[in-house]
DNA sequence: CGGCATCCATCAAGATACTG
DNA sequence: CAGTATCTTGATGGATGCCG
């Protein structure tokens, strides 16, 4: 649907996507995340939406995934370097969030 | 749906939402633009979906309208205060976008 | 524990036509 | 010129259950 080259758009497409900018916000502010931890810390997401965004989120070269195979079963989420460089703009944006958004 | 204060989700929901950052972004840089122009400069976003998002980012306060009511009937699309707020962070992204993301 | 599959409701967005 | 109205469809997200 989008022809152009529109860098905000790409951008936008890759954190917005409903919980995936909170998700990174949360790796980079709570350290490499389990996935019943991001479930705790963002409870509002369901679990169905919570692996299909961390599933885009590793697609998009902004998370990786640590499988360990030990029983029971253990993942845990990092931030890529892409990632890490996204955390100024995720962090400018929350801040702008708290002065101008009354909740 | 949303519960829980997220500042992030607050402010991406209101430049996201399809072509808003961009409607911010041409502004931000063109200056004030009638209706037409942005329709120009944006030309992958259709009129009817132009006219929404006007809407709901000058219902957010992020951008004014001023209407002429001559014939033709002009109107002017200029950023507020919180509007002009924004334009680092859209800045940012851009360039993060124009860095990060290739089309 | 960390998911995926399925079904279903809702909604966002395109196409087209019409108006002050 | 600057929109609004209507209709339709594809994508999004919730609920639930299953599985390694």
């Amino acid at each position: 649907m989008v022809r152009k080259d529109c860098p905000i758009e790409n951008t936008l497409k890759l954190i917005n996507g409903k919980w995936k900018s909170v998700i990174i916000y949360q790796i980079s502010t709570h350290g490499p995340c389990h996935f019943s931890e991001l479930q705790k810390l963002i409870p509002d997401c369901s679990k169905r939406l919570l692996a299909l965004q961390l599933k885009d989120l590793e697609k998009a070269g902004i998370i990786q995934k640590q499988v360990y195979s030990e029983v029971p079963l253990k993942t845990e989420y990092t931030l890529t370097e892409v990632g890490e460089s996204l955390i100024p703009i995720i962090k400018s944006i929350n801040q702008w969030g708290e002065k101008y958004t009354k909740n």
